[in-house]
Formats: C-alpha cells, structure tokens, sequence
DNA sequence: GATTTAATTTTGATTACTCAAAATTGACAA
DNA sequence: TTGTCAATTTTGAGTAATCAAAATTAAATC
C-alpha cells in the first residue's frame, strides 16, 4: 500500500527529527514529533504505533521513535522531492525563495515520479535546494557537509554562506535583503554573549549586527 | 472553508457534466456523477446532499443535481488550474501532452493561487490547453467555441484540428503518431455509416480510416 | 391499472485521521 | 523512600469519505 499524505509527512518529521539529534540519542521524542507536525501528543502516539505496525519505524513506548530501513527510503523519497519542487519553483518558474516552501510541501506528496525525473533532468542533478539544503540523491542517500555556523566560525575571515536552516518567511526576506543569500562572501567581526549577538561584514562591506539566535541558522563554509 | 479536494472532485464533475447536457435537460443525472468520479451512486448521493447543504450545488431527488452560482465559480476555478497546468507541463516542463492529466489532476488541488497567476504569466495568458480544451477566466468564464466533429464537418475540405476531448493516454498517443495533433490541417475523404467509420487524409496526404466514435473526439475548424 | 425494471436513496458499517481530557509512567528532587 | 512534575499514553468521541446491500421510487411495459 502506497502511504497517505499524512505518512509521508510524519516520516519526514522523523528523518528531519533525527538529524537534530545531539549525542547519544538515538530517538525522536514524541513531543518533538507532535510539535514539528502541529498535531496533539496523543495523536503521534497513536499513528506512530500503526507506523510501527507497518514496519516503517521503530517505536519505544516513553522513548520516542526512529524509521527503519524502509522508513527512511521513504523519508528520503518525500525529502528530495520537497528540495527539488522548491529549487524548480524558484529557477525554472521564477518564484521567490521564501514563495515555495508551501507549494512544495503540497506538491511533494502528489507529482508523478515521472514529473521529478524531468525537474532533476532539467536543473542538471543538482546537490542542494535554495536554502542550500541537500538534496537526497534517488537512491535515498542524503549528503553530508560539515559546516559551521556563524556562532562557531573563524573571526576576521572570509567565508561563504552555503545553508540557511530556517524556512520562515519572514526571515529569509530579511537574509535576502542583507545580502546574506547562500552564496554570498561575508565576513565576522566579533561575537558578544552579553548582547547575544554576532557583528557581520556583508558582501558589500556593510556592517551589521544580527541575534545569536538567527546566527546560528546560517551556516558557511571557510 | 475552504472545500476538500474531493468537494473540488465533484463540483469539476458536475460543471463538465453539464456542458455534456443535450436538448432542454437542467440536471446531472446522479448515476453519470457516479460514474464520472468511480464512486458507488450511494456515496454520491450523500455527497451530493451535503453539498446542497453548503449552497454549492441545487440537488433535486431522484432527478439529479446542478451547480449554484458559488459552485459553478468554484469549479471553473478548479478546471482553469487544471488546465493551465496541463499546458505547462507540456510547454515548460517538456512532458508529453499524453502524460500530463493525472499531474495536473492531483496538483490542480494543493497548489498556490500565486503558483497559478506564474504560470498563467508565463504560458501569456493562454486560451486553451493540450488538448485545445478552453481555459476558464480568471473570472470564471469559459470561453465557448462552436467546432465540429470529423462526424460532421463538411467533406473534401481543408480542416484544421482544434480539439481533441478525450484523455486516454493511448488514444493521445494514437492521434499524435498519426498526426491529427490540434493544430494540423487535415481533410474528410468520406464517411461510412455502414462500417461505421471515417476516411481521412492527413497532414502529409497520408491516408487513413477511423473509427466514427474516435471521429466524434476530434474536433475541428473550417 | 398492475407489474417489472432501472435508477436512486437509505442504512449500517468501515477506514483514516484528529482532538480534549483523563490516566499513567518515569525521572528527579526532597 | 516518597512525592512531584512533565512527558506520554489511553480513552472516548467526532469528522470526512467511502462501500455493499437493502429499500424505495419513477418510469416504462404489459
């Protein structure tokens, strides 16, 4: 049986879930799921166990929740469809990027395998999405880049923005308007942990300072 | 509330049931509503009951059912997206016009009025889709053209293909290989109530002969 | 007018998903 | 060890959509 929307967007929570986890976790916390999801704990609880029944997901009663094998093919499935509808909207259809987050959230549950073939085709196979987020390849591997955030990056020293971990509007206008797209060169002056703050360098040398809070959602490579 | 896509399924259903209306008839039969959705007659009954209730539809028992005002501007809605995004898969995405429906069936539900407004900016404003079905206004007209079958047109004449109102991939496929796209010029040789067939002749002054059932599915202009 | 038939409606049940609120559990602190 | 608390699970209920099969209706035939 083919999963339902609503599968499909659980498992994505899960596999999202677990690469947050810090440590030694090896679970996603139902709460989280509940929380990622905007659904009550109750009913994560429920419709997990029926995951679980259907061997998509391991789940430990009070522990929390991770896919199996054929959990996570799936995940990576709905994922890379999800990054590559967005990438499409924005350099084939001229979409801006914080317009199709929404649309591909829709649309990654319901297009032909034939359709994102021809999306992968046409945007040349590309590696990450335009928030720089990777792109799982068709075989279900998702890439791995170690980047570092502003929070932990070298001072004084030119680095390039290459993800953006956030998917709210509102805050890729205001990184879009700072010029601090993917892409982008930039430069940290100096961090504050009183103010909580990080002082930046943007491309065209302008100053400006941003929260530690949205610093951290901008990862870069040196 | 926004309607459900399967509330969109039906009033679609029901506004090209409509158009398929001969002679003095006003309703929709609920056993053709049935048929054109593949749902037993009984749920479309229920259906069809709350959709009264919403003011959507005029039901009338054991007679059929037809589409208020509200109804009929909400499924031109659906049948305009539908079609616009038939004919961007075709020109945009470079998919074959025989691949596109159930895309553009599922898609024509989650995607964003903002994604339509691109597209139809991009298609310019188009009038009619693939298939040389019209496309709803934005306002939710739908532009009439009066054309004629291969069944009816006049004999020995140059006439050009203007639609083709079938969605079978393989009878898209048919036409296409034998060059009756809408667009092309072709001419009725003779007509057979007998065999029950029509002969053509083609583009490239290839002969053929079809059936008169897949004659009445062309359409076509002087 | 009576009877048959085909279309339609009604009935009773099922599946998938959801919530609010009560009950339970496990971990930590006293 | 016991109590407290937050996270989690269970319970009971509701919505939307569906089907199969029985009952009904309207129309057509005799």
């Amino acid at each position: 049986m083919l999963p339902s929307s609503t599968v499909e967007n659980y498992l994505k929570a899960i596999y999202v879930g677990e690469t947050h986890l810090t440590g030694g976790e090896q679970l996603v916390p139902m709460g989280q799921l509940a929380g990622a999801l905007g659904i009550a704990p109750g009913t994560a609880t429920t419709m997990v166990k029926a995951l679980s029944e259907s061997g998509l997901v391991v789940y430990e009663p009070y522990n929390g929740v991770r896919l199996t094998a054929a959990g996570q093919k799936l995940a990576a499935r709905v994922l890379r469809r999800h990054r590559l509808i967005e990438l499409f909207l924005v350099q084939v259809v001229g979409m801006k990027w914080d317009e199709v987050h929404d649309d591909a959230e829709q649309m990654e549950h319901v297009v032909s395998d034939r359709l994102i073939e021809r999306i992968d085709e046409m945007l040349g196979q590309p590696e990450v999405d335009p928030h720089g987020d990777p792109i799982p390849t068709a075989d279900g591997q998702l890439p791995h880049r170690t980047l570092e955030s502003l929070l932990t990056c070298p001072l004084h020293t030119p680095v390039t923005v290459a993800r953006v971990t956030d998917q709210d509007a509102a805050f890729l206008r205001f990184i879009e308007s700072h010029n601090l797209k993917p892409g982008q060169t930039i430069e940290v002056e100096a961090r504050d942990d009183v103010s909580d703050s990080v002082r930046l360098k943007g491309a065209n040398n302008a100053l400006m300072t941003i929260g530690a809070r949205a610093a951290s959602k901008l990862l870069v490579t040196g």
